[in-house]
This record gives structure tokens, C-alpha cells and sequence, in this order.
DNA sequence: CGAGTTCGTCCCGTATTGCGGGACAAGCTC
DNA sequence: GAGCTTGTCCCGCAATACGGGACGAACTCG
């Protein structure tokens, strides 16, 4: 319809809109795929048969209807998660752990998101949940902007290409101008925080974890609830997680990220 | 060149076998990825193009090749990763990680395999690393064995069209017939067990929890090491997920399976 | 117990669209 | 600076993905 046809595989591209309606839907109808997707039915049948054939969508045990499929989940978890990283980091988060009492929890950079690769959950009644394998929007988060901070600031325009960014709560930076001050300011204090900018009523602080295998990309985040998340409750804090970073052996390198 | 074209869409599946790769590369270049499947750079380069619009890759923070996409990491969670089921699950998997001191995890049943949605590892020096997110094939694991125990016959080899199974250790069970057999025993015991199956020198016992949202197919299970993991060892393991199961109001309907 | 509905599956004809080949610019290495 | 590799884009052709429709089976409701 358009004058020229817009750069993507139509196909491939129903595939994966299906596989995103899985986020919503346990299960799946061949009808309703294709009343969601606005495609026939056939087409949709297709596309879940293609899936199933390839292990990213099963059939429901119950014999009717689809299910997400293992394969989905196998590719979910990148190198970040791989057993190495995990035994190398296990000692710095068990001391960041120990030595602040909150849930702390390394993260990795994936475009303009972050992922929560590994973590400990604080013993404390009132505590942020740990939730490995979550995603959130990096200029939202400490660890994304700690992340974003180890970037050139072309890097970041070419993440960001608009002005506007996404709000999750009142708090969150809207601007991309103000995003670029604010890393200058993490860059110079070599920690960053969030306050509120992800969840209401939780602060956070973050400190890189050089030395890391996956891509150089890990950082070492600690949230807390509000009255525990004080302008100086959070400095203690990244000093804190600075401690166990180092501990750990994973001493700060300047900033230079050397590409393996 | 078949007589008749297979039932799947090329260019879906060629997208999903460039996915697969980012198990194994990091980062991809377009003209790796064409070598790999085979195709035209041109074509991989719209595969990518279309994934990397829908947020299943990545244009890398170097500004060359591709890496693997937030979206993916996303949808590879299921809802057995939802807050709800983990917040619910919360006491039971303290409870079961108190009693028995050993590493204890939750699994769902996808398929043919199994994922780790939660758990506690053990503080035992010598124990079984927690890997949440991570899938094994089912019947070779306790935990699969035991929700496979709570499917139909018909369901169970509907599941495996073949005789043969695939095998993980040299104890991994090989023959259909023989599953079925076990699935049995699991059902007569109250638990089920695995003596290596999935790992050499690893043992395990998982229970059922019932009541659970996630499509009601959620075990508790417990890895151990080879030497705490006797047969008499492992009874009394079993014994202890149970007990945490029951505590926990999970207590364990009898062999119906009520569809939501 | 039977009629109506909804489901998954399969086939077929058409023209849309995904494919490979090739060309171009930019960046890196030596 | 020459030679390599990279990502990107265009174009023409025919392979192919699409929608429509039909069929059988299963579930539901009266």
C-alpha cells in the first residue's frame, strides 16, 4: 500500500508478534492468534505450526490450544547468566549481601534495558523482591544508568534517538538532555541512584563490576525502601557495594572499556 | 524440492534458527549469521532488521554486529515467573530450604522439559548451584518426572512420539516404556526421584504442589550431592517437601487435574 | 441424546513478497 | 593507501506466504 515497502519480513514479523501475545495469554487458540494478529486463521496456523517445529511454542498438554514453548525460554537467558559469571560474581554479592543487609543484585545492560541477572534477597521484613530475569527500562533504573555512564554519549544519543524518553513513574528522566547531565554526574561520583524513577517509594544505588566476562557490562545494584534511602543512606550504601566490588576482585578499571 | 513443501514458513523459521544462535554467540555479525543458515548476507540482513525492530536483537553498543534483543529475555519469562506464584510460593520454599539445609527449587512443566522458576540454595560448602531459568529435559529430572507422573498416559506419549528418549547421563531413562513404568512407581510413591539422571553424582527428590495458579503444574524439588543423596536419604528428603508443601497449604489434591 | 457451535487441520489458486545477486560506502588492518 | 570486511540498499524473478474455504472432531447446551 505504501509507497515502498517498509524493511521488515512480514511473516517473520506475525511470528514474532504471536510469540509477545504469550506475555499476556498462557495459552493460545489458533482463532484467537489470528483475531489478535488480524490475519486468517490459516495463517495463524502456520505461524504456531512453525513455532512448535522449532520448540518456541508447545501444544497445550491439554490437547486444544498453544503454549509458550521451552526453546523461548532457553534463548531468554543470555550470556550473563552463564554458570561461570554466576560462580565468579557469587562471592561479591554474597559479601554486598552481608555488608548492607538489603537485596542486592548484579545487572547487565541489553539496549535501553537492563536484566537482573543474579542476586541476594534481604532478610529484612520490609525488603524489595529479588526477581531474576526481570527487565526494565535503563534510564529508569541506578544499575542502567551506572551502565549507560561506561558509554560514549554518541553511544547513548544512538540508544536514545529521541528527545523524549518514556516515564515509569513521576520521577523518572523524561528528557535525553537530562539523562546525559545525569551520567556526567554518575561518571565524576562513580556511582548512581534512582530515586523513585522505577518504582515509587524505592531508592536504589548502583557501582560498575569491572572485570566481568559478559561484555563488560555488569553492575552491582542494591534497592531499598524509602525510609531506609536517604541521601546519605544511599552514599553509605554505594560505598558499601564499592567494598564488595573490590573485594571481590573486581577493581574498578578507569574509564576505558577495552573491547574483547 | 520435496514433492510437497514442509508445513512451516521459511522465513519465519529462519528467523527463529538466527535467534538460536545467540545461545552460542554473543554477538553476530550479518555476514556470520548469513554463513550460518545459509543465506544470502541480503536476506540476513532483513531477518536481523526485522528482529531488531521488534526488540528481539540488538544493534551492539559498538556499532558493529548483533547481539541478542530485550524482548527475548522478556518473553522467556513465563507466567510461572509471574509475583503472584512466587510471592505465594515464597514460605513454602523457606520452609523446605530450613528443613532439609539442601538447595530446593520450584519447576514448571513446558513440554517435554522443565524450568526452574525459584528456589533457595543451600549453605552447605558441598551443594547444588540454584540456576533459575534454566531448562532440563523432564524425564530426566525429579521434578519432571513427577509432573509428567501427573499427566495422562495418552498425554505422556503424545508428549514423546518416539520410543526412544534422549539421554543426558548414562542412568538417564532411554526407553518410553520404561518412563511409563516409572511414572507409575511416582504415582504409588507420593515422589518422585532421579539417581543421576540429569547430572552424574547428583541426586533428587521433587513433590507435587498443588493449588498452585500457573496452570497447576508446579514440584518442589531438592537437589543433593551423591553422598547425601542415599535411598534412604532421599525418602526421607521427600518426607520433608512434603511437610513444606502441606504447611505451606498446598496441600496435594488427589490425581485430578482440574482445568482453570 | 442430538443439534449447534467452535475448534484445529488441510488444500488450493493467486499475486504478493521474500529471496539471491550485486553494487556501494564506510571502517579497519596491515 | 591498498585490500579486506563490514553493513546497507536496490532490483528482478519466481517461489511462497497469504486468505478463503471445506472437512472432521470435540465440546456444549438444551
Amino acid at each position: 500500500m505504501s509507497v515502498h515497502r517498509d524493511y521488515t519480513i512480514e511473516s517473520l514479523d506475525t511470528g514474532l508478534r504471536l510469540m509477545r501475545l504469550f506475555l499476556t495469554h498462557d495459552r493460545l487458540t489458533v482463532t484467537g492468534a489470528a483475531h489478535e494478529l488480524r490475519v486468517a486463521r490459516s495463517t495463524a496456523h502456520r505461524v504456531l505450526s512453525t513455532l512448535v517445529a522449532r520448540g518456541f511454542a508447545i501444544r497445550d498438554v491439554s490437547g486444544r490450544g498453544y503454549a509458550a514453548g521451552p526453546e523461548l525460554v532457553r534463548i531468554g537467558r543470555p550470556a550473563g547468566f552463564d554458570a561461570a559469571t554466576r560462580t565468579r560474581l557469587r562471592p561479591v554479592l554474597d559479601d554486598a549481601a552481608r555488608r548492607t543487609g538489603e537485596t542486592v543484585q548484579t545487572v547487565a545492560l541489553l539496549g535501553d534495558q537492563i536484566v537482573i541477572t543474579d542476586g541476594r534477597e534481604s532478610w529484612n521484613p520490609v525488603r524489595v523482591m529479588l526477581e531474576v530475569g526481570r527487565t526494565h527500562l535503563a534510564h529508569s533504573t541506578s544499575g542502567g544508568k551506572l551502565l549507560l555512564s561506561r558509554l560514549t554519549t554518541e553511544q547513548v544519543r544512538a540508544l536514545y534517538p529521541d528527545e523524549r524518553l518514556p516515564a515509569v513513574t513521576a520521577d523518572t528522566i523524561t528528557s535525553r538532555a537530562a539523562l546525559l547531565d545525569e551520567l556526567d554526574a554518575v561518571r565524576a561520583r562513580g556511582y548512581a541512584t534512582s530515586l523513585g524513577e522505577s518504582h515509587p517509594g524505592m531508592h536504589a544505588a548502583a557501582v560498575p563490576l569491572a572485570g566481568s566476562s559478559w561484555r563488560d557490562r555488569l553492575a552491582l545494584m542494591s534497592c531499598v525502601p524509602l525510609d531506609r534511602g536517604g541521601r546519605d543512606a544511599l552514599a553509605r550504601l554505594a560505598g558499601n557495594l564499592l567494598r564488595s566490588a573490590a573485594a571481590g576482585g573486581h577493581t574498578v578499571t578507569a574509564h576505558g572499556n577495552g573491547e574483547a
